[in-house]
DNA sequence: AAGTGGTCTAGACCACTAT
DNA sequence: TAGTGGTCTAGACCACTTA
């Protein structure tokens, strides 16, 4: 019955019940005292299970109070593919972080295209469930196009789409490229969304493009417990031709 | 100089030039209690750093020898829009796990608009990187579809595009909800990925429909550090009208 | 044989919460 | 005031890699 480390042991004895539905989100795990005792580990053993179901996601700690049951994230579908609706956030409660404009660094300027140091307008909003911030967006848009007009990001009411505020401006975008991954929490993001940097959260690169040229390119930033991403796919016309 | 815990900043001054490529990949990181002895910590704190940098996926432990940072991993995009080719794992290469059939359970049954217990085709294939398992793609498809057909799973040539096997078994595919997602890895996976349970993985559960009806559903697991998706929408046709 | 990472023990202090 | 989680110290053994 050894072979496992203790605290692998340890944590499954928790997870059972959470996962099973026996322990209601909400309720109070033993301590890490008390369960050092209950189980005859070192204290250490308890701490290192309880940390490893926080990193789980499966348990929250609140320091001064104990260990908690996580309760069940609200899950927001993030619809990728209705074109019809606004800003980065969609299905999500808005908070606007306004736009600045920037010199744009390294990998934002290869997406737009631009060379390095071009001015951008950079544009944030959070979204928010039950009041916490879920989801950061940041989009950036060479400055030049819109420079001078009523049609700048600053100028625009906020959520206003990109595909009518660019369209306003003569710029019909006819194509997006979304690019989808899971990376590590960084700095400016994780004291937006008050999560702990390191976490995983998952990634959309969005770029809009005219024709061949890209117009405008975004980052979805979202906590990996709330967000899904719904793309919905027609393949009404006949397959496309092998290449 | 303090308010900030001492693993904390221990950390920063390793993620600094790993961030930066000061520190190529597969250099060897200072011991545990090296670094505790450079910086007059003691080696629980060093310990924590480096667990940290660990679960940041920038550097990797290897027991006996060192810590070292991580080359940077291969990353494969998989084309979500581009339907002329077949498996699930696409731009890898495909190790197949064969099919079998099988009782459906809840979630994908509900996927699949089919009763409990209803008999399904489950087909598994892992897509491979420079040898290594990164991606676990299962297909659901009910037998009742093709059953005493040549079109079924198992009878067709691993690899084919369910697209053309359903059309060729009279079943025209013509649209595809993809559902993305981020989820800690379980048993049955992790083993066929060699990944550890609880890591996060990406997740893109996809079903395909025949007018209202699903007729094939499936979950394409893949790990967060090689697998991007990649999604090219067109919007040539005039912008849909607002429900 | 020496060094390393993984795990473990047995203590400790602090800021915070609950009562 | 007692209990809690977060952090920290100073040791230890084991299996493994490296030389």
């Amino acid at each position: 019955m050894d072979g496992r480390p203790r605290y692998l042991w340890v944590a499954d004895r928790l997870r059972r019940p959470i996962l099973n539905g026996e322990l209601e989100p909400g309720t109070r795990l033993p301590s890490r005292s008390r369960l050092a005792r209950t189980y005859d580990v070192s204290e250490q053993v308890s701490r290192h299970a309880l940390r490893l179901l926080v990193s789980e996601g499966l348990v929250e700690a609140r320091p001064g109070s104990g260990y908690y049951v996580r309760p069940v994230p609200q899950i927001h579908r993030f619809s990728r593919t209705d074109r019809t609706s606004g800003s980065g956030v969609d299905p999500l409660e808005r908070s606007d972080l306004g736009t600045q404009t920037d010199a744009v660094c390294g990998a934002v300027a290869r997406r737009l295209g631009v060379r390095d140091g071009e001015r951008v307008f950079r544009t944030r909003c959070l979204g928010m469930s039950d009041g916490a911030p879920v989801a950061l967006h940041t989009a950036w848009e060479p400055a030049a196009l819109t420079q001078g007009t009523l049609r700048t990001p600053a100028d625009s009411e906020p959520g206003t789409s990109v595909l009518q505020r660019l369209a306003a401006a003569g710029v019909i975008i006819d194509r997006v490229v979304e690019e989808v991954g899971v990376r590590p929490l960084r700095e400016p993001e994780s004291s937006l969304l008050h999560l702990a940097p390191g976490l995983p959260v998952l990634v959309v690169e969005r770029t809009h493009y005219s024709g061949r040229r890209p117009v405008e390119t975004s980052d979805l930033v979202g906590s990996v417990d709330h967000c899904r991403l719904l793309y919905r796919l027609s393949l009404a016309r006949a397959p496309r031709k092998p290449r």
